[in-house]
DNA sequence: GTTTATGCAAATTCTTTGCAATACT
DNA sequence: AGTATTGCAAAGAATTTGCATAAAC
């Protein structure tokens, strides 16, 4: 697992206590989606919510995070196994807890692949399974 | 397919002119998401925008509705084919157009189940697929 | 020393709530 | 008539933008 700091160096981004600690975050949380208002919550108001905010739209396009779709319509991101190295997925299978209010991003599983009716052409695909995970047995 | 008048004695809801026209909007539609939004836009001002929340919400507790998942934060609402009769099934597979950024309810396609790893119990699944919609070639 | 990121203020959009007036059956 | 629905005003949450200051390289 690398460390934020690597991280920012290896996609060129500048080192700002705002990414390192949002980054930080994202690594110790694993697989689990985080939302803004909980990195703000979190940083205890070290840094401002436009910050914030920034710092997550730098990740994505970089390619550092990805935003997770919530059946709530609740927007949070998430650092995917494959999005650390090179080969940046995006079919991801993400699991939203109705207990614990988690999702995480099921890596080990892939998406299995559908047959569109003629006419449609696929470029990435979502699967968002909604139900009670480990820890809320 | 059934009138919107029908489906409100049908459902027990009053026919109101705000129901009926939302309604009518969604089985116009066929299996295209709308949002509030262009509900609002579509009524010419006909109706307040908080009549048309209600509406919608009225609608998804009579399970005549229910919430189509966008890979962009936005959200849009549906009427299914398997939603007007009686087996109501929460295993929807949507299609998001990239280029005139409809979304709609592929009823013909059935979401292949995943095996889950340990300790995952499935409620529901959302299947997204993104990309480009026969209309758009 | 340049360039880029941050903080603050404020604006926008989406959605919800309370309450009195109105429409439905 | 009695109950449910509507419209209005207003509040609340999430997100974005502009601009001057501050920090990174």
């Amino acid at each position: 697992m690398k460390k934020a700091a690597d991280i920012l160096i290896d996609k060129d981004l500048r080192k700002t206590p705002c990414r390192v600690f949002v980054l930080g975050e994202f690594i110790r949380k694993g697989n689990k989606g985080i939302s803004e208002t909980e990195l703000e919550n979190r940083s205890k108001g070290k840094f401002d919510r436009v910050t914030i905010y920034r710092t997550l739209k730098t990740f994505m396009d970089a390619d550092i995070l990805h935003k997770v779709i919530d059946d709530d319509n609740l927007v949070k991101y998430a650092l995917c196994k494959e999005c650390e190295d090179d080969h940046h997925s995006h079919e991801h299978v993400h699991f939203k807890c109705t207990s614990c209010n988690t999702t995480s991003c099921l890596d080990e599983i892939s998406i299995v692949s559908v047959d569109l009716p003629k006419g449609y052409k696929k470029i990435e695909a979502n699967y968002l399974i909604i139900g009670t995970c480990p820890e809320c047995k």
